[in-house]
RNA sequence: GGGCGGUUAGCUCAGCUGGUUCAGAGCACCUGCCUUACAAGCAGGGGGUCAUAGGUUCGAACCCUAUACUGCCCACCA
């Protein structure tokens, strides 16, 4: 006997491990149709989270649809080795664990300690991805630092170089003093932050007491002042031309200079021009010649340029300068003011801008075919409006700063002889050039200084579906037949980042795009919209749910409420949900599986009847399964399953079939029943694997190698919309007998007797076949007759154009019954008017296509019968009251 | 400052090419049921001025214009 609670974790590993064994996931290049997806790899150094769990639902959700559409398959799956947050746990694990400091230990030390850890810890999401399901390939797992996608990383770099699209320069960069390396734009993020304006006094060398005040967000700064700007057409500040002010503290003479830059209604109209700690700064500086004094060290504190502050912490120097500044008498005010502060992506520190000698590739240079391929929609993004912003940003490119400060990631593969730079795969090929070069063949590789850099992880991710399927090798068979990939799924926050350099890098190595399709998931959020983040706690342990509502649950949950790029609020609820689904789907099975057959026994006429309806209403649903598969719309694809599996195949079909309690059922209507299960196993599989498997298992006996997730998806046809319309027509009387039963208290044991007003369109639907018997059963009606009139002490009701009525025992709400009626009939005259309007407008009837205008006078006919019928009803109850 | 969205039921959102009784779904809520598959359930029910104002059209939730509110991305205003 099955249990009546479906319990996944019992299934989950089972299946798990037995497609795996049959090695359904793996795929060779062969004669079938392909379809790929790489993963956007994860942090190696991470666990499964609701942003993990939701592009991995979907992107197995398309997998195993394609797999049903008997494609070959191949989902590679892989990890990120995250530089900058790697390296940052790699230095507290040693810290903590092995009291040890990154500053004592050699880059070769320390990257053993790195692979160590990579080792132990890596792993871990790539096998809670398994819980969740995921139909990866697991033997093309990738790990962005292997040796196959180091090298891919090697020859990109030296490729770009030799072709002029990467060079080194010295400019202003965006620090992270925390991680003590350069950042790229895209991972600084600007807050909007309460700051405060500072307004120091500059006195005007010379003067007696003539001061020129200054407005600025960082006071600290002020040691590294070089001048001070002024707008050329500002009256206040005209008479200064030439002079000079002095900065206070540490009474250094610096020009007054004017420029257009300067905006004459931000603060005084003066801006102190520190051009070593701010962009515009520097360019300033470099337009007027300013001297550049660096005030900071690269972990945040104060030099010694930075009189009386060095050693300070640059938060801290702000304290102390503020204090030396108002003891001095020159701080004329603070001001509170909204302003955007750019944080590392990483480390959440403040970025300061600072400047420093990196390599950058230069994207104008490749980014070209990429922007054209999305918007000639050669790429294909849903939702499509990201489009703009990939458009936006692409036309307005800046070059990439790749290098970072950091150890663990792929060392650049530059070497240096003296001012003298060789680009080269290995130290090997860097030394031959270097000898060439300065025609000294005693050169040895210890003459050569490798750069100290590492690259940008996204340099090697960016090269992912070109390095995951054969190395950087564009002649490999694998590569050849899998790439470009068929989707990619990720979130629109990494498109920057990754997914437009995926494109450039894609038309640079391969003179083709990555991926056909690209669907950017929304983000995860609680109820209240807030991010999931681990500070505020919101974030639930994706095991825990898996362990709770099944992975078939979560999955349900996840996918059932993700409109693409919309925010998703999640909410445990929508697990539940998929759980309940799944006990649904379970008893559903028990049902058909405790019944008694009869071998002997014909198929009635209800029954043939309500197996063709459920077959044309699965054609429907198959079809509309099928069109948003096409355009990506997976979330009403699962709800429209979930609402027709429910309501129409529980709710209607197999109580429809469903023998009287004891008695058994024809063999027709239960093989046709279990084989139209069988077809919503496979409809629904894409989105719950494990518990259709299981199904799938106990439906009929199976063979070897036959599984659900191996199975061929139904083809649609068209379906037959009359048969339909008609067992629709049952189902609204039923509805409506009920109706009247709930509203009169009555129970749903009693039989009752129903009356249908003589009509020929009742007689029509009463002589289809099964039609009357099949809402005599649903009904629960003692039968179905005719009347030419409506009883006294009858409850009614319309169905299409026809009248019903039961008629009671007890005495019926006269009164009620009319106001009821009255409200009907006034909403039908309603109706009738503003149908007529329509018609008697000749532009309408001149304008509107045929089917349209029929459509308004069947509306027009139909609604003057009801009127009819209701009016009759309205009489008879005013008869039947004066009695 | 530039750009892109959104505003539909208490909540979250569909509504695809303007046309069927088009005003929908899920959740929440209300009523009645432990009915022999399922209480993780069953049968029913209430609930909306489609942000506002104009316009186009035979016809507008949908197209256009303006307004209000709101979210996001980009950008060097100290």
């Amino acid at each position: 006997m099955l249990s009546v609670k479906f319990s996944p974790s019992e299934i989950e590993e089972k299946w798990y491990a037995h497609w795996m064994e049959r090695g359904y996931f793996h795929n060779e290049p062969d004669d079938r149709e392909p379809f790929s997806i790489v993963i956007p790899p994860p942090n190696v150094t991470g666990v499964l989270h609701m942003g993990h769990m939701l592009n991995n639902t979907i992107q197995d959700a398309l997998a195993r649809k394609a797999r049903l559409d008997g494609k070959n398959v191949c989902w590679v799956p892989g990890t990120d080795h995250a530089s900058i947050a790697t390296e940052a746990k790699v230095v507290r694990w040693l810290r903590e664990e092995k009291k040890l400091k990154k500053s004592d230990l050699t880059r070769a030390e320390f990257m053993g300690f790195a692979w160590e850890w990579k080792e132990k810890y890596g792993g871990i999401i790539l096998r809670q991805l398994q819980k969740l399901g995921s139909s990866c390939d697991w033997r093309r797992t990738a790990f962005t630092m292997d040796g196959v996608r180091s090298e891919g990383v090697l020859k990109a770099f030296v490729d770009l170089y030799y072709k002029g699209k990467l060079y080194r320069d010295f400019r202003m960069v965006n620090w992270d003093v925390e991680a003590k390396t350069v950042l790229s734009n895209e991972e600084v993020i600007h807050y909007e932050e309460q700051a405060q304006l500072y307004y120091v006094k500059y006195k005007v060398e010379g003067s007696e007491d003539e001061y020129l005040t200054v407005a600025t967000q960082r006071p600290e700064t002020m040691m590294g002042d070089t001048a001070v700007a002024v707008n050329p057409t500002d009256p206040r500040y005209a008479h200064l031309k030439g002079k000079n002010v002095i900065v206070p503290l540490v009474n250094r003479a610096v020009p007054v200079i004017f420029d257009d830059y300067v905006d004459k209604e931000f603060g005084t109209g003066a801006l102190k021009v520190t051009p070593a700690h701010a962009t515009e700064d520097y360019e300033l500086g470099k337009k007027h010649g300013l001297e550049v004094i660096d005030t900071l060290n690269d972990d945040g504190t104060m030099n010694e340029k930075a009189v009386g502050l060095a050693g300070m912490e640059r938060f801290a120097a702000r304290k102390k300068v503020k204090k030396d500044l108002e003891a001095a008498g020159v701080l004329e005010k603070i001001e509170d003011y909204r302003t955007n502060i750019g944080r590392s992506e990483r480390t959440n520190s403040v970025v300061e801008p600072r400047l420093s000698l990196q390599w950058y590739v230069d994207m104008k240079a490749i980014a070209k075919p990429a922007l054209d391929a999305v918007v000639s929609d050669e790429i294909d993004f849903y939702p499509k409006m990201f489009k703009n912003t990939y458009k936006h940003w692409m036309e307005n490119i800046r070059d990439w700063c790749i290098s970072r400060q950091l150890w663990w990631g792929h060392r650049i593969p530059a070497w240096y002889v003296g001012a003298e730079v060789f680009v080269a795969e290995s130290a090997e090929a860097a030394l031959e050039q270097a000898r060439q070069k300065t025609g000294n063949p005693a050169l040895n590789l210890g003459d050569l200084r490798q750069d100290e850099d590492v690259l940008d992880t996204w340099f090697s991710s960016w090269l992912w579906p070109i390095t995951v399927f054969d190395g950087f090798n564009p002649d490999s068979k694998d590569f050849k037949y899998y790439y470009p990939t068929s989707v990619l799924v990720t979130g629109w926050d990494i498109m920057f980042l990754w997914v437009a350099r995926m494109a450039m890098a894609g038309f640079e190595w391969k003179g083709e795009k990555p991926f056909k399709n690209v669907y950017f998931t929304g983000m995860v959020r609680d109820k209240q919209r807030r991010k999931m983040s681990k500070s505020l706690g919101n974030s639930p342990d994706a095991l825990l749910l898996i362990e709770e509502f099944g992975a078939d649950g979560v999955r349900f949950g996840m996918l059932s409420c993700s409109p693409a790029g919309g925010d998703l609020l999640f909410d445990d609820k929508l697990c539940e949900q998929g759980r309940n689904f799944c006990n649904k789907l379970w008893n559903a099975l028990r049902l058909i599986k405790g019944w008694e057959i009869d071998a002997q026994a014909p198929q009635s006429e209800t029954n043939a009847l309500a197996v063709n309806w459920m077959r044309e209403k699965m054609n429907q649903i198959i079809a509309q399964t099928e069109a948003d598969f096409k355009s990506f719309r997976l979330s009403e694809a699962l709800m429209n399953l979930y609402n027709f599996i429910w309501d129409d195949f529980c709710s209607w079909y197999l109580e429809m079939i469903k023998p009287e309690y004891g008695a058994p059922i024809d063999p027709a209507t239960l093989q046709q029943t279990v084989d139209l299960f069988e077809t919503l196993t496979i409809l629904l599989h894409p989105f719950m694997p494990f518990v259709t498997e299981e199904i799938w298992s106990r439906l009929k006996p199976r063979g070897e190698n036959e599984d659900c997730i191996v199975s061929r998806y139904p083809k649609a046809r068209q379906a037959d919309e009359a048969l339909i319309a008609q067992v629709e027509t049952a189902k609204d009387v039923i509805s409506k007998v009920r109706e009247v039963r709930n509203s009169k208290g009555l129970k749903m044991k009693e039989k009752l007797p129903l009356f249908a007003l003589e009509s020929a369109a009742v007689h029509a639907l009463v002589q289809e076949k099964g039609w009357k018997a099949l809402v005599v059963k649903m009904a629960n009606l003692e039968d179905l007759t005719f009347a030419r009139v409506e009883h006294n002490n009858s409850a009614g009701f319309i169905s299409g154009t026809e009248k019903y009525f039961i008629a009671l025992e007890q005495e019926i709400d006269v009164d009620a019954e009319r106001e009821k009626l009255s409200k009907e009939l006034e909403h039908a005259r309603g109706f009738v008017v503003s149908v007529e309007k329509k018609l008697h407008n000749e532009k309408f009837v001149a304008g509107a296509p045929v089917a349209v205008l029929e459509n308004e006078r069947k509306k027009h006919a139909d609604g003057q019968a009801r009127i009819k019928l209701l009016e009759e009803s309205l009489y008879k109850l005013s008869t039947t009251s004066l009695n």
